[in-house]
DNA sequence: CGCACCTTTTACGTTTACGTCAATCCTATA
DNA sequence: TATAGGATTGACGTAAACGTAAAAGGTGCG
């Protein structure tokens, strides 16, 4: 598959790796493909998450972005801030053996395993407190609604 | 009306009215006395959420007020925002039955119960992800420290 | 040609619940 | 009197992750 948009030309006078296939997707499509928006896209490219090439103007995304667009949606749903997902994509280093971003992505990682923990134990109490109040409130409606007329009460 | 004068506050914190009069604290004392700042007991009234007597320009604050907070604090725990809340106490009628309130509440609260499960059944999620993202992190950390030398893998 | 469609950059707006000054005032006490 | 401790009303700042114009340019199609 090559450029899949409106007008293929634009980019083939670019002699991009004619060897292996690089497919690359303007930002319609990938927006599309991840089911984000095109402004959430060039949002993570402004916050330094994302580095697409250029035809011109125009931005270009190969598989290397796609990659990293899924580690940052990863991160988003485990709860990590824009700000930790960059922190260790920054240290991604292709030609070593990133053991510190690994270190890095692990220490970050238990202390939000400890935030969602704790998350849904403040979660649980909500739930409960939440519900005892339901049964008073219910409670409190039978008594208004149900003995319209005075009667003795225990 | 009885003032607790500063430097009586502050010498006898825990000096209880000899007599079942009106209690008025200022907002020092009520906001040690919730946990919360001034700031947050300005900006509830500044809500409508909380409407305290004046003495001058100085805030009283009755076991009316104290009651309301204790709404709002238990609002705020289960995760209602503060507009909710303000919605339910408006509707309060000190000489009716209040049903219409107590509907509201228990409506706005069925949906709040709602929203605490489906946001508990995310953050299961959450820490399932992250879990399973931890191992596969040890593993590769596993790989790159404890065979420095070329082995066979998997 | 003109339109639809995609793309660009710039930049202010949104949401929620306060935090953080800043300038001023009042009062009790040593 | 000086100082310390509260209190008051503004009013801008913060966080997070985009939303939402606005104004403009390129492209192929009928």
């Amino acid at each position: 598959m090559k450029l899949v948009s409106p007008g293929e030309a634009a980019a083939n006078t670019n002699d991009i790796p004619a060897e292996a296939g690089e497919e690359f997707v303007r930002i319609g499509e990938m927006a599309k493909k991840y089911g984000v928006t095109l402004r959430t896209l060039r949002f993570y490219e402004d916050k330094g998450l994302l580095n697409p090439h250029r035809d011109g103007s125009t931005r270009l995304y190969t598989r290397r972005d796609k990659a990293r667009l899924k580690l940052i949606l990863l991160g988003r749903k485990v709860g990590f801030s824009l700000r930790d997902v960059k922190q260790m994509m920054d240290l991604y280093d292709p030609t070593g053996t990133n053991t510190k971003q690994l270190r890095l992505a692990l220490d970050k990682s238990e202390k939000q395993l400890a935030r969602l923990q704790k998350q849904r134990a403040l979660i649980d109490d909500a739930i409960g407190e939440l519900s005892k109040s339901m049964s008073v409130v219910r409670q409190m409606l039978v008594e208004r609604t149900a003995a319209p007329q005075a009667s003795a009460a225990g």
